[in-house]
RNA sequence: GGCCCAUUCGUCUAACGGUUAGGACGCAAGUUUCUCACACUUGAAAUAGCAGUUCGAUUCUGCUAUGGGCUACCA
């Protein structure tokens, strides 16, 4: 059956989108992409109890920030909305009525307490045709007193009727066949009459019926449920337009035990979210990738290789390039630890590929932060601090690390370093290489460098220990990109000046 | 406990019955160099175990082990 790629991404405003959410977003959107289908967005809000604010916010902007386009949506609008589930309560209603009066479903008063009392008096109670008669409700129930209790207003779920023994088969994509016996599932909750509101399972299935989801692609942890689903399909007579199951993957947590879960937070050291998340009721933030310095198009790109592979050696594409390449064909069926290193090494391999005059917008925020009244500087100047400097940074924020002594003339002088290359003569010798500096006709890197080389050499001076207590007095300690390369930027004034200071800060270390 | 899914270097993965089991990150060494990096070169590093099918198993089957998921009026 041909028909038109349809999948969405539907994550519950619960809290913020973490990056295993992320990922099955984007394998998501690649995949309708390559198969010139549409990308929905469903926000799954059945759950009244844990709604947080900003949530629905968080998603859109994440999903923006890493280039994730929607094509249907609460914001961007689309033929099958609406695209939030709380607005969906009266389409909800009618299928919940349509399985009830075909006797594929249920009414049941047990209360919370009841249920649970059931859970401790039976060894693995499960509410299925073993238990149903002997619970509360409108199977085992007199239909009279059925009727008094919805007159009187009573609290109640509609639960699936589950007939058990049969099997129940789910083909996924990426696993083959799956198949579990139906004696096995519970009679799900499918309605809550407290709130108005399916569950997941119920409203999961309408939609994607209705809005004619081609493929559901979403987490391995969904895959017990699948056959549920499955026989939801059945009971609604939606079998034969059944969407596709892929069931991807899970992203570990890269030290132990476990799916990578949003309560990791910083505890791993690097993010678990896209972006920074303030908890709207403790205060208490979350670091995200966007904040941590990371670009966009490496999270992208480390999160693509995480469970899929082109199919050859390639590791650093472009969403473009993602897109034309994406199959279910290579993806990985075990789990994945999310081990951040990777991802360390592909933000570089990003910060080395983006423009010098687009990073000076990223790194001008971070110059702020470190006292740098950025304004002194023209976008040029840090385009060319940046060229010089990003080859060993991974982070934009690691710039300042590498750079700061083309901002601050240095205050301190490090130790070890001078106990190598401060030497008794190191004064005179600077203070001769400062009339050389001012004798130069071009003060630029490849004019000087000669100049100076042929100096140091003429004076039989060891070139090593004359070029970095030179280096010393500029950076403040032995590191940092080609000497004449600073000086260039700094000018020959400010080098002039860094040398004096040094002369005059720097003593002789002991024996 | 029950059910389901998975298992190749430390990590992400390639090899879809025949390879010296490949690549990348990380790690180590070397080259380069005024320094620290970058870069480049090289290296160490894996088929969970046991049966079976087969001329031949990383690849197919079974069992065991291990890991993971689910088992809510959460998604």
């Amino acid at each position: 059956m041909d028909r038109k790629v349809r999948v969405r991404f539907a994550p519950s405003p619960t809290g913020p989108l973490h990056i295993g959410g992320v990922r099955t977003a984007l394998f998501n959107y690649l995949f309708a992409r390559r198969n010139g289908g549409d990308m929905i967005l469903r926000i799954e809000d059945t759950d009244s109890n844990r709604f947080v604010p900003g949530a629905e916010d968080y998603i859109n902007e994440a999903l923006a920030w890493l280039g994730i386009k929607i094509d249907e949506g609460v914001r961007e609008g689309g033929a099958y909305g609406p695209y939030k589930q709380s607005e969906r309560r009266d389409i909800y209603r009618t299928y919940v009525k349509q399985l009830l009066d075909a006797g594929r479903a249920y009414i049941a008063f047990d209360t919370p307490a009841e249920l649970e009392a059931a859970r401790a008096a039976t060894p693995n109670f499960q509410y299925d045709a073993s238990t149903r008669m002997n619970m509360r409700n409108s199977l085992s129930l007199p239909a009279e007193e059925v009727k008094a209790l919805m007159d009187a207003g009573t609290p109640y779920v509609v639960r699936f009727l589950i007939e058990p023994g049969r099997d129940v088969e789910v083909n996924d994509l990426l696993r083959g066949k799956v198949t579990i016996n139906s004696s096995i599932l519970d009679d799900k909750v499918l309605y809550k009459s407290a709130d108005d509101l399916p569950t997941y399972h119920l409203a999961n299935i309408v939609d994607d019926h209705l809005m004619e989801v081609s493929h559901v692609i979403r987490g391995e942890e969904w895959l017990p449920s699948a056959p549920l689903h499955v026989l939801l399909y059945e009971a609604f007579g939606w079998a034969d337009t059944r969407p596709d199951f892929v069931h991807l993957p899970l992203l570990l947590k890269p030290d132990g035990k476990g799916k990578l879960s949003k309560r990791d937070g910083d505890r791993l050291g690097f993010p678990v979210f896209p972006l920074e998340w303030t908890d709207p009721k403790t205060g208490a933030i979350s670091s995200g990738y966007r904040e941590s310095g990371y670009l966009p198009e490496a999270v992208i790109n480390f999160l693509a290789l995480l469970g899929w592979n082109p199919g050859d050696d390639t590791e650093i594409m472009s969403m473009d390039e993602l897109i034309s390449k994406f199959s279910f064909d290579h993806c990985s069926r075990s789990g994945a630890k999310f081990a951040f290193d990777k991802g360390r090494w592909f933000n570089h391999e990003y910060i080395q590929m983006t423009p010098d005059t687009e990073l000076v917008g990223l790194f001008r925020p971070v110059l702020k932060a470190n006292g740098v009244n950025d304004e002194d500087f023209t976008d040029e100047y840090i385009a060319k601090v940046i060229s010089l400097v990003k080859g060993r940074v991974n982070f934009v924020a690691e710039l300042w690390d590498q750079a700061k002594f083309f901002f601050n003339a240095p205050e301190t002088y490090a130790e070890k370093d001078i106990k190598k290359r401060w030497k008794e003569e190191t004064p005179t010798i600077l203070t001769e290489l400062i009339e050389v500096l001012r004798s130069l006709p071009d003060f630029g890197s490849k004019a000087a460098e000669p100049i100076v080389l042929d100096w140091v050499a003429s004076k039989g001076y060891h070139l090593g220990n004359v070029m970095n207590a030179f280096r010393l007095t500029l950076v403040g300690e032995c590191k940092g990109p080609h000497i004449f390369d600073i000086t260039e930027l700094i000018g020959r004034d400010e080098t002039i000046r860094r040398i004096e200071k040094g002369i005059e800060a720097i003593k002789l270390p002991e024996a």
